[in-house]
DNA sequence: AGTAGAATAGACCAATCTGTCTGATTATTC
DNA sequence: GAATAATCAGACAGATTGGTCTATTCTACT
């Protein structure tokens, strides 16, 4: 199942994908930086849209993973929410950073009943699920709702953070979600999705 | 300048470019959508990343113009900016809709050095400062980087639009940005809210 | 030690890609 | 009507691609 050869191609193959791309990485370039055989890849992925969708989904397990030991230490659900953020601004403050690899999946596979696309989609949704779990914790109003905007707020900061490499971005991500967690507060006779009618 | 043939070519290009994305696309294919010969698309661009680039630069301008018209009618800055997210849902509804080709241009063309993510990044400045404007006219606090948190929102529903294809990602982040600029008032009996009711 | 299965290098294939060149045809302009 | 420029179709080149096949070597288990 976990055989180091097929280990060393995903991650392998995952750098490159991530900072050179899709299309744009070839095979042999994998298999020469990996160092493993052409004929080993083909036994173990079958094809390059195969590893390509076997790099996903272990690069999403992964980061949803990170994502949680990174707020592990913090107590409050509410904290833990803006500790995402937190961790995406340092994330994309490595100089490692090179984008979302789900966005750029997206966008070089623009089918959306491929595999690849899926995989992304996928990814979002547990992200998603992720927040959702973090706001019914935290007894927050309509937490499906604040959830999805949550993704979102995420999704636009490795989007922008993409295109001008700080963790600004994400910081400000970070506020917006403050923002919204702090309205999102049971209160009777207030929801997320009607604006509060300031007195 | 402005030849028929050249103009055939972008749009052409534009329309596969968005629907297939840019790598996936070859020369021969929008050669035959366009009905061009193969020289007439050297002669005027001189290559296909020149020829991307052109696109991506003809394309900022068009959708930054659509941006304008779009909210033209309104006369109130505040309306205006809530306006834009409007005209994305509705660009979002379409059934037309692929995704905004600029976050696929950044996903396809990693180094950002590169002439496309160089243009593509021009597109993200053009939009913020579309938001700076407006919110200066608006008289709201800190237009820089309300500007800024306004683009990402933007950016951020574009990119979860392209995934779950629906308006849901656009109207939500009308609802954030209705918060933020409620925040972002400072003037004391300016109070605006949804519907705005103004005096 | 011997055997089965995995991994190896590398030749090879068919398709595709961008880009060039040519020679004929059309359109425009003086 | 002649000259100039643009466009045409299509062959062609050179490189690269994903993927297959083979024959050999390595590794691990009984």
């Amino acid at each position: 199942m976990a055989s180091p050869k097929k280990k060393q191609l995903l991650s392998c193959a995952r750098r490159l994908f991530e900072t050179e791309g899709f299309h744009t990485t070839g095979i042999d370039r994998i298999l020469d930086e990996a160092g493993v055989a052409k004929m080993t890849l083909y036994n173990n992925f079958g094809s390059k849209d195969m590893l390509i969708v076997a790099v996903l989904r272990n690069a999403s397990e992964d980061m949803i993973q990170q994502l949680r030991e990174a707020v592990a230490h913090l107590h409050d659900p509410y904290e833990q929410i803006l500790g995402v953020f937190d961790a995406l601004a340092s994330w994309h403050s490595s100089d490692k950073f090179c984008g979302c690899m789900f966005q750029a999946a997206v966008a070089e596979f623009p089918d959306p009943t491929s595999e690849p696309a899926i995989a992304a989609r996928d990814h979002l949704l547990h992200v998603t699920s992720l927040f959702e779990d973090m706001c019914v914790q935290a007894e927050l109003d309509n937490p499906g709702e604040l959830a999805s905007m949550l993704a979102m707020l995420a999704s636009g900061a490795n989007c922008t953070a993409r295109q001008i490499r700080t963790r600004t971005p994400a910081d400000q991500a970070r506020t917006i979600a403050e923002i919204l967690l702090e309205r999102a507060c049971s209160r009777p006779g207030r929801t997320l999705s009607v604006p509060a009618i300031r007195n």
